[in-house]
DNA sequence: ACAAAAACATACTAACCGGTATGTTTTTAA
DNA sequence: TTAAAAACATACCGGTTAGTATGTTTTTGT
């Protein structure tokens, strides 16, 4: 049972990449299988459809993925603001798997499959709300520590900081540019001193 | 020549409002067909493609659309850091056209649409620009009349008072819930104290 | 009134879509 | 070793897609 595994990886991991790049409902079936060298016997046999698989690839690779560059990030000791911009820098100038033409791949799926996709929709809410906890608990920690001052409102904060990651993803997407990307980084650094 | 125009108007919005609640792709030329009762030989006479309408709608239904929401309010005198918020508000909370569930049809174009539909991508982001340009216009007037703090950059404003705007579409979109854009603008209206 | 052009209607096509039916090969367990 | 189950391969299907070919009707200018 090792290769089976090898192959439904496979499937998965191509797959990703081309929905990455061109969205998850102009990437066929066929498309997959073109680029995997997987038949269509192979790829019904691992998934029942193909929104299973796309499930599949939000909880198997895009969840991982995205707990390690968003949510452990928030889990060390120090300073909210230093670390909150350093996971924002880290995910937007030294991601390598992320391009600024094709945006984030949550994002993508998010804006593309809601309100239709409920199956999609859940397992995207979970990151969503995963990541708006670790911030909003880490400015908690924050004010404790005497670190944010204490009139902060952390679930503010959570929300406006995601809401300024999805939004330069898009402004980097429209204008392929990643320049903005350290513009927006400035004005955060600036927004967040003042929470100290 | 009065009759056509309309059925070419007909067109235009009707389409307009699947392709804001289904996405452009997952639109079909049948589905326009269906719910303008036009039919395929009128649909080919006013557009010679599926793309060509869409770039005419971004070019004359959402263009004209936003600059009366987003680009107009921001040409009024007054007290910047009021008429940006207030801006933010009237689109968030007051627009009638936009649905918490389907986001901003101008996010959603684009995220679907960049970077494979080079048409689509140029339109978009001349809204994108116009409304940068809005933003920092009146960030420079504030500071010239002692409004805004000296040390504010006007542009790494606009880039990020947009991204929170993109961002929070996004988020609303996901949790479907229209109380993530109260919790938005709070921390706007913090954020844009700052600046005075 | 009438010819020409504009506007619309109907029937069709070729390509593609997700999915299935029915095989064959490979692996696993006894 | 061998039979059963797991894993994969091939051919096909009905439905949908954007787009076209070929009409008919309506509008327009003279």
């Amino acid at each position: 049972m090792k290769k089976a595994a090898a192959t439904r990886l496979n499937i998965l991991q191509k797959a990703f990449g081309l929905i990455y790049e061109k969205g998850y409902q102009t990437t066929s079936v066929d498309d997959i299988l073109a680029t995997t060298g997987v038949t269509k016997g192979a790829f019904y046999y691992h998934f029942k459809n193909k929104d299973e698989m796309g499930v599949a690839i939000i909880n198997e690779l895009l969840k991982p993925s995205f707990a390690g560059s968003f949510i452990r990030p928030l889990q060390a000791n120090g300073d909210p603001v230093d670390i909150i911009y350093d996971m924002m820098y880290d995910i937007l100038m030294k991601n390598k798997f992320m391009k600024v033409e094709y945006g984030c791949p949550a994002a993508n799926l998010t804006l593309e499959m809601a309100p239709w996709h409920h199956d999609f929709t859940k397992a995207l809410n979970e990151l969503s709300d995963q990541w708006k906890k670790g911030i909003t608990d880490i400015i908690k920690k924050g004010k404790k520590a005497g670190l944010i001052r204490p009139d902060v409102k952390p679930e503010q904060v959570a929300v406006f900081v995601m809401s300024g990651y999805w939004g330069i993803r898009n402004i980097g997407k429209l204008s392929n540019n990643k320049a903005v990307y350290l513009v927006f980084l400035q004005q955060l650094k600036t927004y967040l001193e003042t929470l100290r």
